[in-house]
DNA sequence: ATGGTCGGCAACCGA
């Protein structure tokens, strides 16, 4: 059996709604993560999407701000959503697959969208970026985001840190850019090294490859300048390690019509 | 060196 898993950070789902339809047509996913849906639960365009094949949606929106989903098209045994830093805000949505999608072995994912942290790097000055720590810290003392060895679990999302050099177009002239600090990257991949997880993206694409999956909206040409940053991210648990088989980063949405300035990343994994 | 653009939702906030 083999399982496609999307992150993609949609910047409103309604807004773009026929872009998701264009790349569920291209792609099929089985699971599609989208955060920053920028959508309270009950407008959450439902019929659509279970038009296009995906019956079983797992929601967690909100009005206005952030908002992730997992939208699939395997039935899940059960979905939890957790909250972060004793905020509302919706930046967190899980998913078990089970028996009911066919597997013996569960498999887990989750779906995050961590905060952007604003634009000054310093948390004694700006509470935005001392949210986004805080909330990088709440992850790494998470026992859930730390499988067992045997356990099979798959992170996602717009982690909104881009950690290694060659995962923004200028590590120099990003080391002051929120996003690229050395605070959050050491987060980051500190939170990556207590769960052992796997970066399927880098398996495929290693150091030093750049590689990016954000391109700003504030640049006059993004495909000539090619600032980019990696920020969405798939993670496997050490038990899925070598049933990763391809990973794409589709580029090309960047430039459709009205893109979201975030391009879909999609895991193949052979179970 | 700075400002540049989006989306939600109705004045700015967040990215």
């Amino acid at each position: 059996m083999r399982i496609t898993v999307t992150t993609w950070n949609i910047n409103s789902v309604r807004l773009r709604i026929n872009l998701v339809a264009k790349f569920i047509k291209a792609v099929r996913p089985d699971l599609l993560c989208l955060q920053e849906t920028k959508c309270p639960d009950d407008r959450f365009p439902l019929k659509r999407l279970k038009r296009l094949g995906y019956e079983n949606v797992a929601l967690n929106g909100q009005k206005g701000y952030h908002g992730v989903v997992v939208l699939s098209r395997l039935p899940f045994e059960s979905t939890a959503i957790r909250a972060y830093c004793g905020k509302s805000d919706c930046r967190h949505v899980s998913i078990v697959l089970g028996e009911r999608a066919g597997f013996k072995d569960p498999i887990t994912l989750h779906n995050f969208y961590v905060p952007a942290g604003g634009d000054i790097p310093d948390p004694a000055v700006n509470a935005k970026f001392a949210h986004k720590l805080a909330f990088l810290d709440e992850m790494h003392a998470s026992a859930a985001l730390r499988p067992a060895p045997s356990e099979r679990a798959i992170i996602v999302g717009d982690l909104n840190v881009a950690p290694l050099e060659c995962d923004v177009w200028s590590h120099r002239q990003l080391l002051t850019v929120v996003s690229h600090t050395p605070i959050e990257c050491e987060k980051l991949l500190g939170i990556q090294k207590a769960g052992n997880w796997i970066d399927a993206v880098r398996t495929f694409v290693p150091e030093p490859t750049k590689l990016y999956t954000w391109w700003s909206y504030r640049s006059l040409d993004w495909i000539a300048s090619d600032r980019g940053r990696r920020l969405d991210h798939i993670w496997v648990a050490p038990a899925l390690a070598d049933r990763l088989s391809t990973v794409k980063v589709l580029k090309d949405s960047r430039g459709w019509t009205r893109p979201s300035d975030h391009v879909p990343v999609t895991a193949t994994l052979e179970l």
